[in-house]
RNA sequence: GGCCCCGUCGUCUAGCCAGGUCUAGGACACCAGGUUUUCAUCCUGGUAACACGGGUUCAAAUCCCGUCGGGGUCACCA
């Protein structure tokens, strides 16, 4: 068995889509459990959008995922160059032999007349199909054609039969030839359109399994058949499904959807190893109830036979719930330092850090871990520790409000906070004698001090939010919220 | 419209190929209860699906046919 070899053959659009990044985890997950080589191709032979930024948002985004290529335009390799752009000479030769076996016939219809045939077609309910008027064109035809200036493109032509595709995902699907068109492989100006680069690249490059969207069924069939007609090998298929819109309509665009653009899940700042886990997880699935994998079992477990056929709807409250899991069960520092960082991007923190504020960004991290979803998720999570007072939510401030003699109440504990402040356990301590000798529950306690700390009715235990603000904050907060409280 | 693909809880899915053990399992979300000073976590329980119609069979979510529904694709784009 030769070895195995993939590829993910991304166009640089200026964003990496969500089922591109899956379609990448795909082969990824596939060269690693097989022990081949996943390498990244860039396909930018549409020079228009081809920019150096577009094309490092691709290596971006699979660096971020933890998906560097084994080979590609970064890192090179022996099959090089991996991007499109520079392989002209590599189409240039295969060009050559493609005409010269007749495969290839020119075509001197103008678009116009190409237009016009697709309009009358439409008009006449029949398939928009090239009418092959050119195949039938004698050597005297071109050569007038050429003797007037005329530059051709250059079509497939199409043989007579069938082609069976064994689909590693689909199984057999069969199409009759009647239903592919002569397309055209080479522009006028002797460029070649993708699915005859596709073909060349795939060859050259001894690709051996290709794992790619649905979307490129249909062409699969014309590239099977200049596969044949180069008389190259046919690498294995799998055509996975598509990632559908959270309404199911129809494939993600991020015109519609900021949720098909990568950068929208390291805007928030997914754990991204949990943001693979539940990646991996939409289309495919190892049993009916393993769902937390990690990288490693994910590449021991996969196998393309149990990739649905079916599309699939983004679930993010999922992706959230999975990626909250992995941060929960992240290393403490890992955890602060992107804290850290968060806070930093967020303008609540300055960098450099001092002592005091490295030591309040670490119990930040510490009490809010559990409830982070996101990294990116502090930014908010954490507001109130920064503005003095806080920002008051209307749902606190009736707290505040619907108990009289609260404004009092405040005051006094207020006054029993010693500093530096006792140890959270010591704190609970004294603070539920403060509430048995005023003869409250502690319940009327908690609820008017947490609005008055952290402005907010949700957050970590009340006494771990008094200690990161220290006594003295904790004090001026308590009697700033007695004004306003009853 | 032609061709191609697909169709199990709201969503992602297991089960289908090798029909019975499926009064259809899991997860997310949701609802209820418990733990907790709030939130979050955690625990317990619950609501909820085989698109429809035929056929084959003792027996169909599973096999066959049809219908309906959804999607993809039809450029000198990739």
């Amino acid at each position: 068995m030769p070895e195995v070899r993939v590829r993910f053959a991304p166009s640089p659009t200026g964003y990496l889509h969500v089922g591109g990044a899956r379609t990448a985890l795909f082969n990824w997950l596939y060269a690693r459990q097989q022990g081949g080589k996943y390498v990244l191709r860039m396909e930018d032979t549409d020079a228009a959008r081809n920019t150096d930024a577009a094309r490092r948002t691709i290596f971006d985004g699979l660096h971020w995922l933890g998906l560097d290529p084994d080979e590609g335009p970064e890192q090179g390799g022996p099959v090089g160059p991996y991007s499109q752009s520079e392989r002209q000479d590599i189409y240039a030769r295969s060009i050559v032999e493609l005409k010269s076996t007749g495969v290839l016939y020119p075509c001197f219809c103008s678009k116009q007349r190409l237009s016009s045939l697709r309009l009358s077609q439409e008009a006449a309910r029949e398939p928009f199909r090239y009418d092959r008027l050119c195949r039938g064109l004698t050597a005297e035809d071109i050569q007038r054609h050429t003797a007037a200036g005329a530059v051709p493109a250059w079509r497939l032509r199409v043989p007579e039969g069938e082609t069976v595709l064994d689909d590693l995902i689909r199984g057999s699907i069969t199409v009759n030839h009647a239903d592919v068109e002569d397309i055209i492989l080479v522009r006028g100006d002797g460029t070649p359109i993708y699915n005859l680069a596709v073909v060349i690249d795939d060859h050259t490059m001894g690709i051996t399994h290709v794992l790619r969207g649905e979307d490129h069924l249909t062409n699969c069939f014309k590239q099977i058949i200049i596969f044949r007609a180069l008389g190259w090998d046919v690498p294995r298929y799998g055509h996975l499904p598509l990632i559908l819109g959270p309404a199911g309509e129809g494939k993600l665009s991020k015109r519609k959807h900021p949720e098909a653009a990568l950068e929208h899940y390291i805007a928030r700042d997914f754990h991204p190893e949990a943001f693979i886990n539940w990646l991996a997880l939409i289309g495919w699935s190892f049993d009916d109830k393993t769902e937390i994998m990690t990288r490693e079992e994910l590449v021991q477990r996969f196998s393309i036979e149990r990739v649905n056929k079916s599309g699939a709807r983004l679930n993010m409250e999922k992706l959230a719930h999975i990626s909250g899991d992995y941060i929960r069960r992240e290393a403490p520092e890992k955890v602060r330092a992107k804290v850290c960082e968060h806070l930093v991007r967020g303008g609540l923190v300055k960098e450099p850090l001092d002592a005091a504020t490295e030591a309040l960004v670490a119990a930040i991290a510490s009490a809010e871990q559990e409830r982070l979803r996101g990294y990116a998720d502090i930014v908010e999570l954490a507001r109130w520790v920064f503005s003095d007072p806080p920002v008051m939510e209307e749902k606190a401030q009736k707290n505040l409000t619907k108990e009289p003699g609260t404004a009092a109440m405040l005051r006094e504990w207020a006054a029993t906070l010693s500093d530096p402040l006792p140890q959270v356990p010591e704190m609970e301590a004294a603070a539920r004698q403060f509430c048995e000798a005023r003869g409250m529950g502690f319940g009327k306690f908690v609820h008017p001090v947490r609005a008055a700390i952290t402005g907010r009715t949700a957050g970590p235990p009340l006494f771990d939010c008094v200690r990161l603000l220290g006594a003295a904050r904790s004090r001026a907060r308590l009697e700033h919220a007695a004004q306003s409280a009853s």
